[in-house]
DNA sequence: CTTTTGCACTCTTGACGCGAGAGTGCTAAA
DNA sequence: TTTAGCACTCTCGCGTCAAGAGTGCAAAAG
């Protein structure tokens, strides 16, 4: 008796051929239609010749296993988590992108203008495809070699800061100042920054400034002087770019399983606080490929009903962020996922040839 | 008969103080708890001491009037559009903020690093005081005086363009160059270019391009080529900030009059697209002052039973753009009104204390 | 002339019951 | 092992019903 309440690992090898056919057909079944699929249905979608009452016991062992459960007696059956997880990990054949949905990717990727918009397009472009939302981790800011430093005075006391990273972003900061300085003053400023900094990561720079601090004292170089205290100023707060970008939320409100207004509004408060979604794209910052997790699996109760697919980009291997889509558990897996994927990879390349 | 159904404009004068009385507290109850008031309530709300069969005479000649309307027969009456305006306009009791709030308004308002996550917190802080949707426009981009433009190079043929614009906008464009420039080329390029058009407008600038590239086919100087050709991409496709920060959203979903899913869907998918929106926000740029726009009214159907209170903020009696809050017709207009107002004001005076 | 009382009428809302339909589980037969 | 038969359960939509709220109107009261 206890056993079967027991959450046992699922053995492909254990189960029966047909039993694994029927409930991917189920499965199948219910992500079209999204209602509960009883056993004459699946005996008339199932090429086999099976009777109503046959499917009845497949279904009830499945059941048994926690692969399926009845909503209540008299309706059909739908997927567990564990049932979608395994449909997911074994039985999902992959669609192949048409030529055409792998244009329109490559279209919507071309380089542009900046990092920031071409991001924003992309979630854009996943929301669109899959009529979900799509979300599209900034790069982590784990590695920033500094590129170039600049000085631009604004006012008497205000000076702007233009900070180029990795040759790609570009970071305005405005920095108050006890004394208003000339152009020229700036100008040897930042040189002697350049000279002294580019190249170098942020956080080296950082301690490299500290250090600076502690030699002034002796040395009264003006110049020097200057520029180490606006630097310090400037490098010293970073800006956590952890932050993402999402599209097509709207999207959300026709799927069925969460129209109640409650539930939607936790998960659109969630997508704003940003807090549980960052933890979770971040868990699948390290996974390689495509990851699914379904519904509240991971432990976020608002993501109840929901899966969320992601996928890791990379520019020269180096992972920079993670991107995905969010939508009902019920979601169209074959699609999604290799949509994901090839975007994952296409946003990779658009990046690097940015550089 | 037909007087019945033409819409009349409402004199005041002509209408029985008490009536007005009447009507505005039933507007009052009406948007305190959201259910039609009916004849027995608002007698026991009133300190006159009539009966309710006189309040039901009162109000079907307001009915008549076209400023209340029922639900269905037997329900209490609700404010309509036309009775909202009244209200509003003629009826309304502004409040006063006490301290603490005016305290809380000052103090997302300080002055802070760049105008762009000002505009995000006064609409975060739209939102939270009020419950509802804030929403802020960003500055009209009419007048663009070039303080300063500074290149840096990115890679071969990628070029950083720095423009600081009315001494506190900084945008960022990248351009692509056929070659690459050395930094000494883009230093005098831009030293160029500084000497030429800083403070002068954009569109100025544009024509004054135009006007340098007819001349330079005589002339050979490298430098000024180089700078006027760079200019030319950099300063010809306007980025066009016509956009707004919006905040809270979610709020509304609280809303009982907005409570159906699709409703919302077409109100936050219009959010998105912006364009109706930016529409609305831009009719009150060249009000003075708060003004308020009541349910379809305006002619945007997704607004259907939704008000937006709007207010313009100015520098230097210069106005960039409005700022707001958007909420049900049934708001406590008494105190989003004094908030809004209050808060472009701060803002603008935010905005000035940052040049 | 204004206000009130009394009363019939209307409309919503929630509860209840009922029957149809869908699907199940179990048992016994094939 | 599969199937047929059957009783059982649960949802869903529909109509009914009574309660409650509020109205409009007419006649009486002030």
């Amino acid at each position: 008796m206890t056993l079967k309440t027991m959450p046992q690992k699922i053995d492909l090898n254990q189960m029966p051929e047909r039993s694994l056919h029927l409930f991917k057909l189920l499965v199948e079944r219910f992500i079209q239609d999204g209602q509960p699929v009883g056993s004459r249905t699946l005996a008339r979608d199932s090429d086999l010749d099976l009777s109503p009452a046959t499917i009845r016991n497949v279904m009830a062992d499945l059941e048994e296993m926690g692969l399926l459960l009845s909503p209540h007696t008299s309706a059909g059956r739908v997927p567990t988590v564990k049932g979608y997880r395994l449909f997911v990990d074994s039985l999902l054949r992959v669609h192949k992108l048409n030529e055409k949905e792998i244009e329109r990717i490559a279209e919507e990727l071309r380089p542009r203008q900046d990092m920031q918009s071409l991001l924003q397009r992309t979630s854009n472009m996943l929301s669109d495809i899959t009529s979900l939302a799509g979300i599209v981790m900034l790069p982590r800011q784990d590695q920033h070699a500094l590129k170039h430093v600049e000085f631009v005075s604004l006012s008497e006391n205000r000076i702007l800061v233009i900070l180029v990273i990795n040759d790609n972003q570009i970071q305005n900061r405005i920095i108050n100042t006890a004394r208003a300085y000339t152009f020229s003053e700036l100008q040897q400023a930042s040189n002697y920054l350049n000279q002294m900094f580019a190249g170098k990561d942020l956080s080296i720079i950082r301690a490299g400034i500290l250090n600076e601090l502690e030699k002034m004292k002796d040395n009264v170089n003006q110049i020097m002087q200057t520029a180490i205290e606006m630097a310090q100023q400037a490098f010293m707060k970073d800006a956590t770019g952890d932050d993402y970008v999402l599209a097509g939320q709207t999207n959300l409100m026709d799927v069925a399983e969460l129209c109640d207004v409650e539930r939607l509004k936790k998960l659109f408060n969630s997508f704003n606080q940003k807090r549980d979604i960052l933890h979770l794209l971040e868990q699948s910052i390290h996974a390689r490929g495509v990851q699914i997790f379904i519904g509240e699996e991971a432990g976020y109760d608002v993501l109840d009903n929901c899966s969320v697919v992601t996928s890791p980009y990379e520019v020269d291997g180096q992972i920079l962020g993670v991107l995905g889509v969010i939508g009902p558990t019920r979601m169209h897996y074959e699609r999604v996922i290799p949509i994901v994927d090839i975007t994952a990879k296409m946003l990779g390349s658009a990046l690097n040839s940015q550089n």
